[in-house]
DNA sequence: CATATATACTCCACAAATGGAATATGAGAG
DNA sequence: CTCTCATATTCCATTTGTGGAGTATATATG
């Protein structure tokens, strides 16, 4: 389980309910954690059921009322030693490289102009990293430090795309792979090769 | 359904059984795309089921009979197909910087020795592609030059992370944080602050 | 006056992924 | 001679995530 301590950072903060914890993830911790508010609310619940937070229902005229959950000391302990838990760097999950590895049995035109999307797609992740980090870089609190060094990551993964694709673009150009032999010539044609 | 492609990508090299699509993850696909050998097996009864590929039990002596899948036409013409889809760049799903949001709350030594347990990490990962690229830069062929470019994202990322978790110790030492003014003072001390 | 948007939560069917156990045997290491 | 490793597949309980529908009201927009 994860989301639960993504959660419990959000709570840290202050308490919330959880439409404040799912705003709180559209506008930072969901950059690098994504989640749906039907999957923040049934992780909430669970959260309280283990005493990770207590809930409190304040009243509203007109609107539903308020469920704000309060983190408590469990919840902070559980943050702690969650902390001190060795973490694993993420798998890099990405259907789009995997279309290399196929490269001779896709269709090489629509391969550039996803990668031409990707461009103008990862320029502007890139300037909205860098919006929230202008935000923040006369500040001088641990805080934000730490959202800095988050932004960072963000800032640098998108620039590197950029860059990535750009240089893919001219090495897969018709005029460069025109006259590319076949090496291996594995598979060509319909033709079957047995192994 | 996704997985589904990456199983064609690995059959579109040549006829496989389950195992050897699980061994092909295993050592270049799952670079990208890790998927456990319950899954493929499923997935891949699927595809059977679906006609992109075709399915032949080839007896073994001891061993349990390999059922080996062919890529059918329409298995071929699905791959064109998914390849001219806009493909969307994968969010960044990180726990660890997630951490940084909550960067108060947590044990800050802890997140120092995750920092350099994840350079080591990184810097092995990178020495992975490396290697595997070196043993394609010789070659000229498109299949190969599509696997460079995959594996390039790969050294890339690795790169940037090293680096960044370097940055990231030096910003966060102990003498860096010691005079750091706590700007917006928010829940300290287990304080409530009412919103 | 109608419509859209923001607030605030509940619930559910479904898809996808995890992480094994179970079955069966040959080959090589110690 | 035992034990582990590699081969090869099936099956399943559980968790996690998706993508909504549904309930309810105030305020702003046109």
């Amino acid at each position: 389980m994860s989301l639960k301590h993504a959660i419990l950072v959000a709570l840290s903060e202050g308490p919330k309910s959880g439409y404040d914890v799912a705003k709180k993830f559209d506008e930072s911790i969901g950059f690098f954690w994504r989640a749906r508010h039907s999957q923040i609310y049934r992780e909430m619940g669970k959260i309280k059921e283990t005493g990770l937070a207590v809930a409190e229902e304040v009243p509203q005229s007109g609107k539903p009322n308020r469920i704000v959950f309060t983190i408590t000391d469990e919840g902070k302990e559980a943050l702690l030693q969650w902390s001190r838990e060795p973490s694993d760097p993420p798998e890099m999950k990405d259907l789009f490289l995997v279309q290399f590895y196929g490269i001779e049995s896709i269709d090489l035109d629509a391969l550039r102009q996803n990668l031409m999307r990707r461009i103008e797609t990862h320029q502007d992740r890139q300037a909205e990293y860098e919006v929230k980090h202008k935000l923040l870089e006369d500040s001088s609190s641990l805080a934000d430090l730490g959202q800095q060094l988050a932004l960072e990551v963000g800032m640098r993964w998108e620039y590197q795309w950029v860059d990535w694709c750009t240089k893919a673009l001219e090495r897969l150009a018709p005029e460069a792979i025109a006259g590319m032999t076949n090496v291996v010539p594995f598979q060509q044609e319909g033709k079957k090769n047995a192994e």
